[in-house]
DNA sequence: TTCTTTTTATTCGAAACAGTACAAAATTAT
DNA sequence: ATAATTTTGTACTGTTTCGAATAAAAAGAA
């Protein structure tokens, strides 16, 4: 029981991972619905029957872009027994995903929704859902490490995992503005060495 | 000795401080030139022939705010002895910065410059050369802190200055966010205190 | 084949945009 | 007063933008 009209032209994620391609190095606003129909080899109308208007795209490649890294450093965190190496393997696979690609563009949230949540409240909620979720995501992995007793330095856990979400931040804006990963594995590498 | 023509309607740096205000809560590409005439009170070709085009108008505003807040910051860093109490008095005045206010914005480096740098290389550089600045000033406060004694934690002062660092940016990010000042004192205080 | 359904592709319209040209206004110098 | 100079304010140009309306194409159902 095959679908009844014209085939669609497109596949539905690749698609979107186009969408975040072209967002990713733009922005939301500087990106026109032409660059997008011309990544995602749709036309207009096409895209606005499969995604919505400009806003929606955004936030459909936002959400599974989160979704994409968030399960890739869960893995990392939580697959590595050592807090201090698993922190470590956190970070690098962050970094794969900042410098991804010819030019680094650093975290799509960091580094795009940043500008837009100023004036988009719907894009500020997404933000602030996702920053959360790290926090609370770094927060269980120290957690995890006390109460095994792998983990006993001073400052509680919410507060590292904040501080530790920070660097991750720091890596994100930093590769944008054209620091070097080899620069940026000695940040992380200091920094888990402080905390963990 | 007065000039010759007519009257300027405006004062330059007034004009820029509300430049500043707009691109801050709008981001660069969502600033019309319309949206900066009626904000600065002035017209269109007034603001070419006083500040050049859009783009160098940003850079303007951007001078100035940091040139603004590096002032305020270093008097905060090299006014108090204490390197804990410096560092946690240079935290709340950029809070004081990043709330200003109605609703709270972050800050204007931070929040704004990050997307336009991926496609824009003057912008990417002067990003650079203010995160590279902001890194020098806290690691030079931590130096001087280690000569006179009062600072002998392990780790080295570059990477020390740059969890420091990132702990401001990750301030500018929540509090663009949505999260709550309080929120974001005890985040800075704890990082503080494990670091200095 | 012919009809129905669904998607693609082209085209249109109205608005917003950056940047500029030009006339009116306001001041100093002669 | 009159001329010279500088800035202001209006009007214009050509492009880009979003979103929709409409026609062409490609498939299954009758």
């Amino acid at each position: 029981m095959k679908k009844r009209g014209r085939p669609l032209k497109y596949d539905h994620d690749e698609a979107l991972d186009k969408a975040i391609q072209v967002f990713w190095s733009k922005g939301l606003t500087a990106t026109s619905l032409d660059d997008l129909a011309v990544a995602m080899n749709m036309n207009r109308p096409s895209i606005y029957n499969a995604f919505g208007n400009k806003i929606s795209i955004y936030r459909k490649a936002f959400a599974r872009f989160v979704s994409q890294l968030g399960e890739q450093l869960d893995g990392d965190l939580f697959g590595e027994p050592d807090l201090n190496k698993a922190m470590k393997q956190f970070y690098s696979a962050a970094l794969d995903t900042y410098f991804q690609g010819t030019t680094p563009l650093g975290c799509f949230v960091t580094c795009t929704a940043i500008v837009e949540a100023a004036t988009c409240p719907e894009i500020k909620k997404d933000l602030d859902l996702t920053i959360n979720k790290i926090d609370t995501v770094i927060e269980k992995r120290l957690l995890a490490a006390q109460q095994e007793g792998s983990w006993a330095k001073d400052g509680d856990a919410k507060n590292t995992a904040k501080l530790l979400h920070a660097t991750l931040q720091s890596l994100a804006v930093r590769a944008r503005g054209g620091e070097s990963r080899a620069s940026l594995k000695a940040m992380y590498s200091s920094a888990v060495d402080m905390v963990c």
